[in-house]
DNA sequence: GGTTCTTGAGCGAACGTTCGTTCAGACGGA
DNA sequence: TCCGTCTGAACGAACGTTCGCTCAAGAACC
């Protein structure tokens, strides 16, 4: 370690040239420089390993190449796995990723907006719902750089990219409609958010689609855990034990859901069907088999950079929220499979988990 | 959006001092200025929104303020809340993250290391068991920077932090013996991964101190995912049917397991047994609830940030691993919680719901 | 009243680049 | 022979800081 870095002057003296002239070179574009000299300055730099100073570049052309991910603290898995393709992407791209995790409460906003800011990122993707309430975070978004988010910000002119949510809400009523369902409850994440509305509204309006009457003893509130999905199963299954089935926000809490209904010597999904949404990878490995409206992070992780970087090189980026398709993904646990059959269905091909 | 810096020139005009005078002063130490510049300094500052350019700060000051984080491509649920507490440890010490996700197979560690490498990070955080295999990441880790990884670096002068692996094979496994268990399998991940052979060792070392003979037939190696680990389950009860407990590798295979043992019409804890690794938050949600021995991922976060400041500040840091101790957390899927209760024993308290 | 200290502030240089302009020489055409 | 054009390379300035040195003026001392 504590290797000491060779600066272009170093080369450039090594190939007896002038260092602005090996920045030329070194840049890629061989404007005015003879082939020989070039090929000598780029071996030169190699035999030294020369590596470009980023800081120093960025001092100059004003931008750092760099970018902001603000996520939730990351106890939800679906919002890692969004990072994950975030910074994926963007290196793709030649871009760099800063991430700064939001706690729960939000309470290190101003923090991590500062350490943004000061260190100059061309541009911001946020991943935290906590951003739906006004914040430093919020105001950093609006304000400061071009701003992609996951959630809605109040203000409203950052872009959001996202999923079809009243249509999730929709699919997975739909399907337990289909099954015979007439009771269905919900456990949600928080009311407050509007991925939480959104899909609540797919959900009445399917319910009346059907003829059937929302009512509130149906839908509980929970905070994106298991544990707390868990404690809302509880009183779900007090208030209306007739229910038959339940429509989970998130898959996280859907393990909770299992876990409860099971305790309450219920058994899924012969007594209560689930259905929840996102499908990570270890839905299907649940038991049962988690049936579950399929949530491409993957592909709105490329999308948000895509938006972001379109937004920093100066192209009008539409405010309208751009949507991805959702997909329903029937396994066991809304009583698609022969339970004979030991209880999984769609079974993922191992290498296809497209990322 | 697109909001101009103001720089320190700017300030200081609008002070009528000169920059240097006005940098002393918003460095914080006020060295030799008076009280009353000083605040009028600290005041058109904050009415200007004066922002630090951190990039040309890290140009002079020749060090960033930042750390890089090579994490594996996190479909790994530990190695994602291992990077959160990183991340937030950095930030609370003043420094930023900048992180890259290896590909699986590794294929894209050049890529990070020469982004990370251009940017000037001051150091690297890795947790990406591919740094076993040499590579470029690897190559970095020794030569480039002050380093800290949770996995043994070929060379050795990488210092490590992690927990005791062998204790963690050790707690299981007696566990599972104290239940009266004698045909005890295991799921474990890669057997090329260190921690896997030591997880191992304790576990072969515990059967032999209980006068049992470890047979390869009932150790199935699987590739850490819930997938992979319900095949390699399949197999092992196949070879040995008389299996009655199993030791898994950690919480994500766990669930694989579960299914499948469950798949093949055997009950968990009555007919099989099982002990995992790791305790994330699903684990006590688990059908039934699972016995998990708690690797302490956040602390870990911590100490890696510690070393590595430690490192990067120059003091000398030992090349032994740091290894924090490891906790058996008892639930049902070992068959301690009695049956009738339905499951869970240990729940952990339930956390605020600000998400 | 002269010398030394102390305090407050200014100033030059440097960090490693990029970018646009300038310059020296070779070449060609009239 | 002279001028214009083109090519290859050098050069100056700037980006926004930090850091150490200098300096003026007043205070303190003998």
């Amino acid at each position: 370690m504590a290797r000491r870095y060779v600066s272009i002057k170093e080369v450039a003296a090594r190939a007896g040239v002038s260092f602005q002239t090996a920045s030329k070179v070194l840049n890629g574009g061989n404007v005015r420089v003879s082939a020989e000299t070039a090929t000598r300055i780029m071996a030169v730099a190699k035999s030294l390993g020369y590596r470009p100073n980023t800081i120093a570049r960025s001092l100059v052309r004003r931008t750092t190449g760099t970018i902001g991910l603000i996520a939730s603290d990351a106890t939800d898995v679906a919002i890692s796995h969004f990072s994950v393709s975030v910074e994926q992407a963007a290196r793709r791209r030649g871009y760099a990723v800063l991430v700064g995790h939001l706690a729960a409460d939000g309470a290190d906003g101003a923090d991590i907006v500062r350490m943004l800011i000061e260190r100059r990122v061309d541009g911001v993707i946020a991943a935290a719902p906590q951003v739906e309430d006004d914040s430093e975070v919020a105001q950093l978004l609006r304000t400061y750089v071009p701003a992609v988010s996951l959630h809605h910000v109040p203000g409203g002119q950052v872009p959001v990219v996202g999923s079809n949510q009243g249509e999730t809400g929709r699919l997975a009523t739909e399907h337990l409609i289909s099954h015979g369902h007439r009771l269905i409850g919900s456990v949600t994440g928080p009311f407050r958010r509007r991925v939480v509305r959104s899909r609540l509204r797919g959900y009445e309006a399917t319910l009346l689609a059907h003829d059937m009457e929302p009512h509130e003893d149906l839908v509980v509130e929970a905070d994106w855990t298991p544990g707390g999905a868990a404690a809302a199963t509880r009183l779900l299954l007090e208030r209306v034990p007739e229910t038959t089935a339940i429509f989970v926000h998130n898959d996280a809490m859907a393990i909770g859901v299992l876990s409860e209904v099971a305790a309450t010597g219920r058994r899924v999904p012969a007594d209560v069907a689930v259905v929840s949404c996102d499908d990570m990878p270890f839905a299907e490995y649940l038991t049962p088999a988690l049936s579950t409206v399929r949530v491409p992070l993957g592909a709105t992780g490329e999308r948000a950079v895509d938006l972001l970087l379109q937004s920093i090189t100066g192209t009008a980026v539409s405010a309208e929220p751009l949507l991805l398709p959702v997909e329903l993904i029937n396994r066991s646990s809304c009583g698609c499979a022969d339970p004979a059959a030991g209880g999984r269905m769609t079974r993922r091909p191992h290498d296809e988990m497209t990322r």
